[in-house]
DNA sequence: CAACCCACCTGACTGC
DNA sequence: TGCAGTCAGGTGGGTT
């Protein structure tokens, strides 16, 4: 599924296609992913306008315009897909794909929810209360954001002993980082993923945060990373799969040595590294 | 508190 | 062809 870079292209797609504009209608054709829907919430958004589309780590939210002004978000799992059709009047909705969940019918504008594994979510909270909702009040900083530093990463990595690798994809710590840029922010950091976090010293954590901000980057700038599931909000693949050096790279050259690229698994997650450029 | 493991769910792919 | 096993981009909850 998508981490930071797949959402924050999503966010931008949806910006450009559902800012200011109306719901008309919202379809859901079950009342649980991961948890619960709030049906009767989600269908009160209806006649409401779409007022600004946000990003907070892998959630996107759409604020809604009113008395009270509402949100709703959306978390796309592993497996989640965000897709959106052009509606000109006169024109009948597509039929439903296998595992579509929802849809909301916006003017001109139809966005689907397609969802296999069912990890994702969609919930509605009011505005005022978007800070202390559960899923987002525990969330560490944005690392493309001012307050994720390498003094920040240095003071809560002290004493701790799991990888550098784990530490990184801890969303309390810092958001964002999921399973392939966090062995590609090891490798552009010259750090082998199973490292003690406790470890690195200020040098590393420098290098660390640079690499994270760096590899985030341009894969926001390469519309993201697509090996199956992901996909834009016109369906268009993200292109920064060929960029990556290591992620998927078990038994290749590495781009920068030539060494033979290694996978460990650690707790049920694949990471990658070259054995030579990572120390 | 930190570290670790597991579950949630479906589909794609591998090897026998 | 069938089937069992493994793996997949997330993350919350339970246990040690």
């Amino acid at each position: 599924m998508p981490e930071l870079p797949e959402v924050e292209t999503l966010r931008r797609g949806v910006e450009i296609h559902i800012t200011g504009r109306q719901l008309h209608k919202v379809e859901l054709r079950r009342k649980d992913l991961r948890w619960p829907i709030p049906v009767t919430r989600v269908r009160k958004l209806a006649s409401r306008r779409c007022r600004l589309i946000e990003r907070r780590a892998k959630y996107l939210l759409l604020h809604f315009d009113g008395v009270i002004p509402e949100v709703a978000m959306i978390h796309l799992g592993m497996s989640g897909r965000l897709f959106i059709d052009l509606t000109p009047r006169g024109e009948t909705s597509p039929d439903w794909i296998e595992h579509e969940h929802w849809r909301m019918h916006f003017e001109g504008r139809l966005m689907r929810f397609i969802d296999a594994r069912r990890f994702g979510m969609l919930d509605v909270t009011r505005e005022s209360k978007l800070q202390v909702h559960p899923r987002l009040s525990e969330l560490g900083p944005e690392p493309l954001g001012s307050d994720f530093d390498a003094d920040y990463l240095f003071r809560v990595s002290r004493r701790r002993k799991i990888s550098i690798k784990t530490l990184i994809m801890n969303a309390k710590l810092v958001v964002g980082v999921g399973n392939i840029y966090a062995s590609e922010a090891c490798f552009r950091a010259g750090l082998r993923p199973r490292r003690a976090a406790g470890s690195m010293n200020r040098k590393h954590c420098v290098a660390l945060v640079d690499s994270i901000r760096e590899v985030l980057s341009e894969a926001i700038e390469s519309g993201g990373t697509t090996i199956r599931d992901y996909h834009g909000v016109s369906q268009e693949a993200g292109y920064f799969a060929r960029k990556l050096r290591v992620y998927g790279r078990e038994g290749e050259a590495c781009g920068s040595c030539a060494s033979r690229i290694r996978r460990v698994v650690e707790a049920g997650r694949s990471s990658f590294y070259c054995p030579s450029c990572q120390g």
